[in-house]
DNA sequence: ACAGTTAGTGGACGGCAGTCTACTAATCAA
DNA sequence: TTGATTAGTAGACTGCCGTCCACTAACTGT
């Protein structure tokens, strides 16, 4: 039911808007998440901080906006068609992510910190950027075994989590996630 | 080289540290790590909040030592001797881990999530928690390995990543850490 | 007994998050 | 033009963290 009533009143500033993520991302590459306030964003953005809280409940999901805006396309590509080996599809999918995460990657450690702290913005991580890059992997491991290049007797399903899991165990352990665990976690699942 | 210039001054009061751990650990299972302020914690144990402080640098600290006491020696038996198959002494293991972690696995998760935001808690959690469990999975696959059970091409290290990544994983982000999961690990690591 | 040293107490302080309020600004409908 | 409605601004307010300080308490060596 679209909910087209034509609202009435002065209309939301949209430059504040870009302005705050801007400005959100710019200070946090800069100083680290932790050190930057949300007064500071406000601030740098030339806007009041409720302003800032008009739109976002918390900087964690003006931070989760700014960043998916920049980086949330690229892992949207499904590495399908070709005759490739599922194998080196996974990887290469990997490795773009680990990629576009190199300048982010301290920003997304305190998004995840962030989400066990609010289940609310906890829910919005998942449902914008774990589950869609889960559902990728699990649909490979599926053509893979659909294709013969995994056994029958794997489980997908567990086999994504793993994935996922020795990346984010990386992460959130400080330790390097880069193109040589992507290729260390490809051929590791496609162990014969 | 022994510091022991024994010290002068007045002593600290043990009790006051072990009401400290004791109170914390009823408070946050009661309300949940978040919900529980250092002020508060320190009011149920009868102390000044310095007194806290003088132990401990952050709440982090204080609860991390008060669940290692409760939980951390379960995790330090290795499980080597018998000859079962590595498969189940996998599964065994992480059943027991994941169980002695029903009580506390907020607590967990919000510990976790401070060791993001604080790099000196990051390095308490990882010495005290986080390096001894891999070890003990890496040392598990590497005799399983040697015993031939599993694939000479097996990564062990990959692999054990990828046990306490799944299991992560799964934490972090809600879902059931139980002994289901432990045996679907257990299943899909040695999986022919 | 007394000086030196360390611990505990209560309270002040600055910085930050998130909420709220009074006021001003922009837009639509009648 | 006027009233209703919504957005933006500035600032107050509460609650929390971590630090600091002045004062008191307990212990050791001389």
């Amino acid at each position: 039911m679209e909910n087209r009533t034509k609202p009435h009143g002065r209309p939301p500033n949209e430059a504040a808007g870009a302005k705050l993520k801007a400005a959100a991302l710019r200070l946090i590459r800069e100083n680290g998440y932790s050190n930057v306030s949300v007064a500071a964003i406000a601030a740098a953005a030339g806007v009041a901080r409720q302003t800032l809280y008009n739109r976002w409940a918390t900087k964690a999901d003006l931070v989760l906006e700014a960043v998916f805006e920049e980086t949330g396309r690229y892992a949207a590509e499904p590495p399908s068609e070709t005759g490739a080996h599922s194998r080196d599809l996974l990887e290469k999918f990997l490795t773009q992510v680990f990629t576009h995460l190199a300048a982010d990657g301290d920003t997304l450690r305190a998004l995840i910190a962030a989400a066990q702290e609010d289940a609310s913005f906890a829910t919005a991580l998942r449902d914008r950027f774990v589950q869609p890059r889960e559902q990728i992997v699990t649909n490979l491991l599926h053509r893979a075994q659909a294709r013969g290049e995994l056994g029958k007797n794997r489980d997908p399903e567990m086999l994504s989590a793993f994935v996922h899991g020795a990346f984010w165990y990386r992460l959130l352990n400080r330790q390097p996630v880069n193109a040589a665990l992507a290729r260390a976690i490809a051929a590791e699942v496609f162990a014969p």
